[in-house]
DNA sequence: ACCATAGGTGTACGGCGTACACTCGTCAAG
DNA sequence: CTTGACGAGTGTACGCCGTACACCTATGGT
């Protein structure tokens, strides 16, 4: 076995939280999966919250930010799109994103740059700022759903929705449509790559006329 | 003391994490502030999940869902902010919403509410299936932000933008700015209510820009 | 040849959620 | 009035968790 090394550590917690997920990465368990015993670990990570902070760097690191073309509307559309892809690889790190305070280096390396592509795209400062804290998580490729739960197949789905439409009549209706829709198109649950890219654009225009209409009225706030 | 019933113990937990984070709610902790055994409160939730989904149910079912006046979007504009109001006085709230897998019955309730605002103001199916999904989390009045220590006063936080100019220019002009502007104005931080509903109007404005695009031309997606 | 140091170990503590077997007070049926 | 079932609260115990602290040991610079 070779020397553990803070690398070899935070690559075994990304895979353990790929396969067990967030709940089963515990420093005991991460310390067996390297053959080693738990307080091995604490030569290399401060404790299990710096462990945390270390997995979310190695994957948001691994975004690409190089160079991308174009204006800023396609250029920030597509790197955002990258990052998404970039995290539904590790199911984790929405969630573990989202629980921590401060951002990591890497995330703040991301943000630096979806920030100079507004910029460079004329944005003011403000603006910039806004659209910034507009996008929230979904700078990251990730948005914050209140249900998981649309992913049965469309029958027991479907099933659910009458036995709702009762107490929640409005959501059963579209509970209904969308099982209808997904039984005559494609797999389970709703089309989660559609609605981010719905809402994504929907947000990228809204910046957009008023990026446009501040260059010509003065400027907004 | 009285009996202990789920009630109490709901309410008597929604106090315990008020006052100590998510994190210091336990069940052991709850159960000495009731002055009772831990095990007494499997008596009245099935378990720890439950309880957090009982307190999410607990607060959420208090948001205000009186008849709203008006048009669609000063309608569901007021509930939302009625909810961010209710929601900003449990600040575990968010998180534990935010970590659960399924909607609890008042949140069913209340965005079955919401999707009747956008039905009864015109939009089809689809569109307040779009709308629910840009909204995500702001719909119950919070949102997902990747930055939080931008609580410490404008001049730590200023000398903090100025050490980081080297490495992320843009997020220190944008933190120089927001530290300057806040120093000559009000209290620390961004002006997380003012980020709030530009977004929200942001994407209000949105959906009413598809709404009417639709009411003349085919129907949207 | 020496010894400081860094990496890995072993033991232990206090906390967690909760399974399971129990006691005991209340109240309805006989 | 007796009885017995039942539901609320108890006590003990198990197996996890993160991690403090003292320890050993191999390595490499002097």
């Amino acid at each position: 076995m070779a020397r553990l090394s803070r690398e070899r550590v935070l690559e075994a917690a990304v895979a353990l939280a790929d396969e067990a997920g967030l709940d089963g990465l515990s420093m005991r368990r991460l310390a067996t999966e390297l053959g080693v015993v738990p307080m091995a670990l604490y030569k290399h990570v401060a404790n299990k919250d710096e462990l945390l902070d270390g997995i979310i760097d190695t994957v948001v690191g691994e975004i690409d930010l190089g160079p991308v073309e174009g204006d800023w509307k396609p250029a920030v559309r597509a790197r955002i799109l990258t990052a998404r892809e970039q995290l539904l690889r590790h199911p984790w790190a929405s969630s573990a994103i989202e629980s921590r305070r401060n951002p990591t280096p890497a995330v703040m390396t991301y943000m630096n740059s979806i920030i100079g592509l507004f910029r460079r795209g004329g944005f003011s400062v403000n603006l910039a700022h806004h659209a910034i804290h507009s996008l929230g998580s979904r700078i990251l490729g990730f948005s914050q759903e209140l249900f998981d739960d649309m992913a049965a197949d469309p029958e027991t789905q479907e099933a659910a929705a009458h036995a709702m439409k009762d107490t929640f009549p409005w959501l059963a209706e579209l509970a209904l449509q969308v099982a209808h829709d997904e039984k005559s198109i494609v797999g389970s649950g709703c089309d989660d790559q559609f609605e981010f890219e719905f809402a994504l654009d929907l947000l990228l225009d809204g910046f957009e006329r008023i990026h446009q209409s501040a260059r010509s009225g003065p400027q907004p706030r």
